[in-house]
DNA sequence: GATGAATGAGGCTTCATTCAT
DNA sequence: GATGAATGAAGCCTCATTCAT
């Protein structure tokens, strides 16, 4: 693929995409996303060769933004515990702050349309995460059990807790706090 | 008197509708869902109005043969703990028994089709679990979050119990069991 | 076909027919006009071999009735003008006193669906009007226009008088009186 | 630049319609007409957004051309019973020359997708001849009758007369005459 | 390169009619 | 005879992608 000329054109299909995606889900058609993001229908594929292509670049761009919003100011030297917390709140604050975006992220990621490659990728965006979960678990309960496994859970109670600061927005900050908690014993 | 409606007929298109959505997704032709069923493509819509109605209905279907599964023979005297045990295993087998199912589910519970009543009605299907789960956590950690938010993080420690347990068969046991004592901790 | 049982499901099923085209036109489903007669859709082809069929009987039956109430109590001694005014004011009374029967006769004529056959029984129906035209414009002014002309005529103008008394009703008997004289003038 | 819209396959399709329909009636598949314009079933709704809509641009087009011919060389100082038989005999020789577009002008008007716009449309397109009519009975015996009675009148008479001219094509001259005197003797 | 018209395969659903019960 | 489930052909429309301009 050659590159394409205008990054502003790439990222306003990108921005475009979730807003559509969100309302319409992955069926929108390329055309709605190009209107949308206000580019003539056949010029998204000048910028993306296909509408899988389309789906992997936001599902990594989507991935990366979550991974660096976690991270922001991560404090080099302090407790894991207070490095794991700052990160979850981070994190689950993203959630809240763009659901549209977590949401198409979950779209793309059960829609059997991501390659193992994009998948790998978005691992190795959340590498640091997981180094930091490792190192949080290192003394606790699940020291034994397999990295993988560890996070996974702590993904999946990150889910349900972002749900519930979602839902219950007024009380977000307390639900983010219990959320933390809860994993924090499971893992520590 | 005319033909009556064949409940068999209903039952081999819902699996058949099982069988084709894990290999090609909920955008599999009505039509292929009706030939996996040895049913001709008009019939299918004798027995659902259209493929929403179909998809809330295997919703439906799913979420109750788990549910039934996970509860089946509950000892009615036992401690909370080996009750709730009881359950988390036979939920997490059924889970690794029928992957497709689980899948499937999973896929149509994120897929924007599932209409509010068959969220309802689902829940209601799961209600006793919701119980036990109450009783659970009576005295413990999580004693005073919304139950809603304790059902959500121990609905999600399961999937991701489910997935390693899946991976990982040779060890399913093992993982079964840690992902239930991480639940144990963090909620009782 | 053999003689249909039940009168009364006939009748119901042509009454529903002309309820149900008027809404839905011609395309309605046979099933809707079954149910809406209370039959069950299969029955419907007992009492009439096939959709056309029912049109082409629908059609008889509607002309016939328009046809009885426009001559009804022709009164037999009386000059020409006013036996013609007699059956002019029957004639676009039930019109608009039925514009849905009058809808769907105009809707059957055009539909391509109607047979040979019927259309002959049809103007055989409408003998006794043809003769009363007849009488009227012998010593008129189309006294020598061919008579189907004269009737192709006198039917639209009918026709165009229906359309203004039924769209405005306050005053219905005037254009009723101004139709008739209009068509008096051009035949008589 | 993108090739541009071509007039010539809306106006073959167009056409394609009217011979089709002719045959077909309205329930003729738009992949019929398609295929009978030359063009691919799917193009047709780059040019039309539904069938219905077809059938709405089709309706003005058709009584489009009508009204132009009608009016066609109109003498301009003549005396109104002139201009009125000048355009009655140009109304009634285009439907006599194009019987098929007449004869679908007619099924669309009856087929109830025909939108409010379009009618409306439509009688502005008769505009100038509804003005003649006007002109026509200022004095005669309809002068006080509604004008869109009249119209009605006149229009339905025009069609009487046009059906005897098609089916005796022979004395079709003698027809329109005869269809013309009729009418005057009525309205002026 | 940019544009948007063009393409045609394919999907969901409808429906007149048949026929098992 | 009465019933309503069963059938499968067919229709309208969508859409990812291509390509003429």
């Amino acid at each position: 693929m050659p590159r394409a000329r205008s990054d502003e054109k790439r990222t306003a299909l990108l921005e475009a995409a979730t807003r559509i995606i969100v309302t319409q889900g992955l069926s929108a058609p390329t055309a709605r996303i190009a209107k949308e993001a206000g580019i003539p229908n056949g010029s998204l594929f000048t910028y993306f060769e296909t509408k899988t292509e389309l789906f992997n670049q936001l599902y990594l761009e989507l991935k990366g933004e979550m991974a660096a919003t976690a991270l922001k100011g991560l404090p080099a030297g302090a407790e894991p515990r207070d490095r794991m917390f700052h990160t979850w709140r981070n994190w689950t604050n993203w959630a809240v702050t763009f659901p549209e975006k977590r949401q198409v992220l979950a779209q793309l990621s059960v829609s059997g349309k991501i390659t193992a490659e994009s998948r790998t990728a978005g691992h190795k965006i959340m590498a640091e995460l997981a180094e930091l979960a490792d190192q949080s678990r290192a003394h606790g309960a699940m020291r034994n059990a397999p990295l993988g496994f560890v996070l996974s859970i702590l993904n999946s109670v990150a889910e349900a807790t972002m749900d519930y600061m979602t839902q219950d927005a007024a009380n977000a900050k307390k639900h983010c706090k219990e959320g933390f908690d809860a994993v924090w014993r499971m893992m520590a």
